[in-house]
RNA sequence: GGGGCUGUAGCUCAAUUGGUUAGAGCACCGGACUGUCGAUCCGGAGGUUGCGGGUUCGAGCCCCGUCGGCCUCGCCA
């Protein structure tokens, strides 16, 4: 070992003793005769005095010294003068007078200053990537990370359940995300997927008696990056057989539990469990905030009858007319920060944004305030149990829209106006999704949540009747507005499973073709089961307060999917692709 | 595929209505300084304004194209 010690461990209790310590230089502070040196590791920041009464050759050398250079210093640790602590560090009671010193790796002058207060821009702190991972905060979520992961097997360890790896290189199957494939040398013309979700790996672990199975596993779909999503991504996979529903809640509810204790020392509030209907009515959204209110009301029966063309037409045309209150806004509002928000919620397909400022308990004011009664006024009010001051928006649209508008201007309002507290976590179920939505474009029945999950029994009439009624035996776990975690319980009858691939057109033979060795397991006695799976990126951005994925993996891709570091993806050498039978037929740029 | 924002010194930013030699802080280099901790003080060097075209007497600023980054809609079983 090149040191004794770390820098972040040093406290006054060790007075008096030699210690060898080894890290970057964080910071110089020369002043000829004496000079500091803040040396930074992992573990913390420590301050080395060198003076030049002790020794004049080290000190030399470490005025020499510049940020990000690394050393090795063996020295005394003293107490600092009384005055002269620093609060502000763990160490900030003592300091290590350097008594020798070794210069292990001089630092290039750094592209920027490793300083989360003035933070370079992205792109540059994702080419040196090795750079931008020394700073604190991100090495903090790193360790998040890890005891995110060491909490979770812990807990599955503890229940029983096998870790058990699956192929990253599988086949690739139809349905769901586009798939990144890997050519095969051996197979001319052929692919494997990397998978998508080990989901029908873990379904056939079922079919094989691993009745508790979890894995801590890679992911990857080729579909457009956000703010919280890669291209490759960590889910927390899980399946057990032999159960329902309610035991995948609550095993989950405990390993969130376990997570919260863990990693804050805290005990979580209430999971509470709600059904998609009702989170589609008061939060416009299937993965709602619930760290604060501003729920949306209905107000179809007044527009039906109001003198607002806009409104009472929406309504006659099977639309409806919602919308929600910030409270106390009326002022915080100008127009034009209104007109941004009614160009906000054009994004999510609305057509326009009716605003009222609440003048008194009966009277709003409006560009289209004249357009309602005194009693619609005063009925308006009640209904958003307003006051003087408020602030109300409605939109008027298609249930669809007017869900998707108001959700996400639900979400804007509370942020800018501080409803909640960052730091909480509110976490519920989402329960009973529907089973099939209607996909127009390709004018067919599609599976919300995936082909293989379970209707709810007493549902499956409606397969002949209005299958778009059906719901699945689903569940979403949602965490702050993000989608936390979803699952399913499994189909585990062969003829079910037909049936549903039928239903959203994959016919026998393709099923027979695509997903073969999945309905050939169920035949061979598989156990009713069912699964879930969190994402693991996901709740480090949570416990960890950041709103981007790439704060919390370590070599992340930029929106283009492309890793700013190596330089990946890339073009190969004309051998690789002809060992591989591949052409490249890429439009001209 | 669509919408929005963005690119000026190594970094973070500024630069009036299109107008002189594109500035500041930090970093870097040199010097001073024995208790600093965002050290301080003095001095210096540092620019293809992402790239290509256009308009103009004159472009960092306007126009067209293009490349990269970020947010977002679609997409993400």
């Amino acid at each position: 070992m090149l040191r004794t010690k770390t820098c972040g461990e040093l406290r006054a209790s060790d007075n008096g003793q030699t210690v060898t310590v080894c890290g970057w230089v964080d910071k110089y502070r020369d002043h000829a005769g004496i000079v500091f040196i803040d040396l930074r590791d992992r573990y913390g920041k420590l301050q080395i005095k060198f003076d030049l009464a002790e020794n004049s050759e080290i000190q030399q050398l470490a005025r020499s010294l510049r940020y990000e250079d690394v050393i090795q210093v063996t020295g005394m640790v003293e107490p600092r003068p009384a005055g002269l602590e620093n609060p502000k560090l763990a160490t900030g009671a003592i300091e290590v007078l350097a008594q020798d010193m070794t210069l292990l790796n001089k630092c290039k002058t750094p592209p920027f200053e490793i300083d989360s207060s003035n933070l370079a821009n992205e792109e540059l702190r994702l080419k040196y990537r090795f750079l931008d991972l020394r700073r604190p905060e991100l090495q903090e979520l790193m360790i998040l990370r890890h005891k995110l992961c060491k909490s979770t097997r812990d807990y599955f360890d503890e229940l029983g359940f096998l870790e058990i790896e699956t192929p990253i290189m599988g086949r690739s199957t139809p349905e769901g995300a586009r798939d990144y494939l890997v050519p095969s040398r051996v197979h001319a013309g052929m692919f494997y997927a990397l998978p998508q979700s080990p989901q029908l790996y873990k379904q056939i672990l079922m079919v094989a008696g691993y009745d508790r199975y979890f894995q801590i596993a890679r992911c990857f779909r080729d579909e457009d990056l956000r703010a919280d999503r890669q291209p490759e991504f960590t889910q927390i996979d899980v399946e057990m057989a032999f159960v329902q529903r309610e035991d995948i809640l609550q095993t989950i509810d405990g390993l969130i539990r376990r997570m919260v204790k863990d990693l804050r020392g805290e005990e979580l509030g209430e999971i509470v469990r709600l059904t998609h209907a009702e989170v589609m009515e008061r939060f416009g959204s299937d993965k709602p905030d619930l760290r604060f209110g501003m729920e949306l009301h209905d107000l179809g029966d007044i527009a039906t009858a109001c003198g607002f063309s806009v409104f009472n037409s929406t309504i006659q045309n099977g639309g409806r007319v919602r919308g929600l209150k910030a409270d106390g806004a009326a002022e915080k509002y100008s127009r034009k920060n209104i007109d941004e928000l009614t160009e906000f919620v054009k994004n999510y397909g609305a057509k326009g944004l009716a605003f009222f400022r609440v003048k008194s308990a009966t009277e709003l004011d409006s560009p289209i305030a004249k357009f309602f009664s005194a009693e619609d006024q005063a009925k308006i009010i009640a209904r958003f149990d307003a006051k003087q001051g408020d602030l109300l928006f409605c939109v008027a649209d298609t249930n669809k829209v007017s869900s998707a508008a108001l959700g996400a201007l639900r979400n804007r309002l509370a942020k800018e106006l501080n409803l909640y507290d960052p730091k909480t976590m509110k976490v519920a179920w989402v329960l009973d999704f529907p089973m099939y939505a209607w996909n127009e474009e390709e004018n067919r029945w599609e599976a919300e949540h995936h082909p293989f999950c379970q209707p709810v029994d007493e549902d499956i009439p409606l397969f002949e009747t209005d299958p778009g009624k059906i719901r699945a035996q689903s569940y979403d776990l949602v965490c702050n507005g993000y989608e936390a975690a979803s699952g399913s319980v499994r189909i585990h009858d062969p003829a079910v499973q037909q049936k549903v691939f039928n239903f959203i057109g994959i016919t026998p033979d393709e099923a027979e073709s695509r997903f073969g060795f999945l309905l050939d397991a169920l035949r061979y006695g598989a156990p009713p089961h069912a699964g879930i799976a969190l994402g693991l990126d996901r709740w480090v951005m949570m416990f960890g307060g950041s709103d981007n994925i790439r704060d919390v993996i370590a070599f992340p891709k930029t929106q283009k999917a492309a890793d700013m570091m190596t330089g990946a993806p890339s073009d190969v050498d004309a051998r690789q692709l002809r060992d591989l039978h591949i052409k490249i037929d890429a439009p001209a740029t």
